[in-house]
RNA sequence: GGCGCGGUAGCCAAGUGGUAAGGCUAAGGUCUGCAAAACCUUUAUUCGUCGGUUCGAUUCCGACCCGCGCCUCCA
């Protein structure tokens, strides 16, 4: 079966094909680096990352570009306020991000492309719909005229029709004719870093930069841009006005956009004080595998509430996945093959895939992992799983963390060297033999105070971090 | 008000017109020198409410209730 994926504006799942035979062009909206990103901007920078992943293991290959925007009313307060040049100040925000990223394990985008290092490239856009008539000019800055373009609001599925409000004042009190309109390009104004350009002095608005960067770097037309629902409107709606008018063609093919993470059942906020970035959580002790588990583990389309009971429960869920995996590659088997295991192993592994290719359904491709754990632990424990079966569960294993990628424990710093635990072990081991319990309860405890942990097996004393 | 997402066991959550996956938690048990790991058993006659269609609905239709989000800052 193909991968199949909802696309908000038809609000259907539809077959995922490339434009480009076997190249997957993609744009994501990234992050704003005004200050760290928190865990529901990563919830769906995770998701990007399982788009790519799922893309990948079906065989495409990934032309992905990310944007970060790198200038916004925001950054150039905060930066004025701290006396610092913007780039001075987003550069602290833009690595914040990319070691947070790099923590959560997601992948680098083969392009990001940071808006201020586009801006000739916006101006001519914006030149270019001036030409076409697409503008209009209030006070230096430039608009977007809504009334030009007819098909606004389909991707939000909302009717603008008999909508046309006065001219009113927006946040900025720029003069706007419509109350749809949007800037395009903002005059200077005292204090604020602005470029010279054909069209005159100043900066972009934040539509024009994803408009111009995604064509710049992917085609007029793409095959996947991805955001926040948060994005739908007004955001996207916009980028479709602006590049179906600069191009006269379709802008994107499927429209993707991550539902919202809530805390205690409510959207992130400063004012709520609910609002968590990755060091936040981090510092509390948990594993950044466990935060990537949870955010990964419930359908993007649906809300997810975070709690620290979930990440926790996410925890102990990947401690299940890693001891069954220690199992498999540390465990004598009897020599042969189970043809029958063989062939629930490949069930398995289907059940997987096609989990995935119904847009991107995580919670029953885990269920399809999981099954198959508690299946293969009975077969194990009964002496049905031989070693040649070996291998058909470290695949199903490999292809489950080719996506979700929790296997490999993140480092600790302060932990002992793999050698002293090995000589304490042995020792261990001797003491046991003398049956001295004291003695290898003592040297039990000992490790265990330092986080490790051992499981005595038929085949001798296993460990692992904890 | 318009648009969108959702309401399934203590918590997270999948799913189907034919009678409820999976994870976590809890209790009891098997195994173990004791642990750890693993396994077994138990935990929703029931899927927000009320109607309708149907031999049969959690799944389809209608109405209603509740939660969350967007409606010119926002993942």
């Amino acid at each position: 079966m193909a991968l199949r994926l909802y696309n908000t504006l038809t609000q259907q799942v539809e077959e995922f094909a490339p434009l480009r035979n076997n190249t997957a062009g993609i744009y994501t909206c990234g992050p704003t680096v005004y200050d760290y990103a928190h865990i529901g901007n990563f919830r769906t920078f995770t998701f990007y990352d399982l788009v790519r992943r799922w893309l990948r293991a079906r065989g495409y290959v990934l032309d992905h570009v990310m944007n970060i925007t790198d200038v916004e009313d925001k950054i150039i307060r905060n930066a004025l306020a701290q006396k610092k040049k913007l780039d001075e100040y987003t550069a602290v925000y833009e690595k914040a991000f990319l070691d947070d990223s790099q923590l959560l394990r997601l992948e680098r985008p083969e392009r990001l492309a940071r808006a201020t290092e586009h801006i000739q490239e916006m101006a001519q856009a914006i030149q270019a719909l001036t030409d076409k008539g697409f503008t209009y000019c209030s006070d230096g800055s430039i608009y977007f005229r809504i009334a030009s373009f007819p098909d606004y609001g389909k991707l939000s599925h909302n009717d603008f029709s008999g909508m046309r409000a006065g001219a009113r004042v927006d946040v900025d009190n720029y003069e706007k004719d419509d109350a749809r309109d949007f800037v395009l390009w903002k005059a200077p104004k005292d204090g604020e870093p602005f470029w010279e350009t054909p069209i005159g002095p100043g900066r972009p608005g934040w539509h024009i930069e994803c408009s111009v960067m995604a064509i710049r770097y992917l085609g007029e037309i793409i095959d996947i841009h991805a955001g926040g629902v948060d994005l739908i409107f007004p955001h996207h709606e916009n980028e479709i006005a602006q590049s179906v008018s600069l191009t006269g063609k379709p802008f994107v093919r499927h429209w993707l956009h991550a539902e919202f993470l809530l805390v205690d059942g409510q959207k992130m906020s400063k004012s709520l004080g609910n609002f968590y970035t990755l060091r936040d959580v981090l510092a509390r002790g948990y594993a950044p595998e466990a935060v990537r588990y949870l955010l990964a583990s419930v359908p993007y389309r649906k809300q997810l509430n975070f709690t620290f009971d979930g990440l926790k429960s996410a925890e102990t869920a990947i401690e299940r996945l890693r001891n069954f995996k220690a199992r498999v590659d540390g465990e004598k088997f009897q020599p042969g093959t189970n043809e029958k295991f063989l062939e629930r192993t490949a069930q398995s592994a289907h059940q997987f895939n096609s989990a995935l290719d119904d847009d991107l359904n995580t919670a029953e491709a885990l269920a399809a992992v999981f099954e198959y754990i508690r299946e293969a632990n009975i077969a194990m424990d009964s002496g049905e799983f031989r070693s040649e079966n070996v291998d058909a569960a470290r695949d199903l294993l490999e292809r489950f963390d080719s996506i979700f990628d929790v296997l490999r424990p993140s480092a600790k710093r302060g932990s002992i060297p793999d050698e002293e635990i090995e000589a304490l072990i042995s020792k261990r081991v001797e003491a046991k033999k003398k049956r001295n319990f004291a003695e290898s309860d003592r040297i039990r405890d000992q490790l265990a105070e330092q986080g490790i942990i051992l499981e005595d097996t038929k085949d001798g004393t296993r460990w692992k971090r904890k």
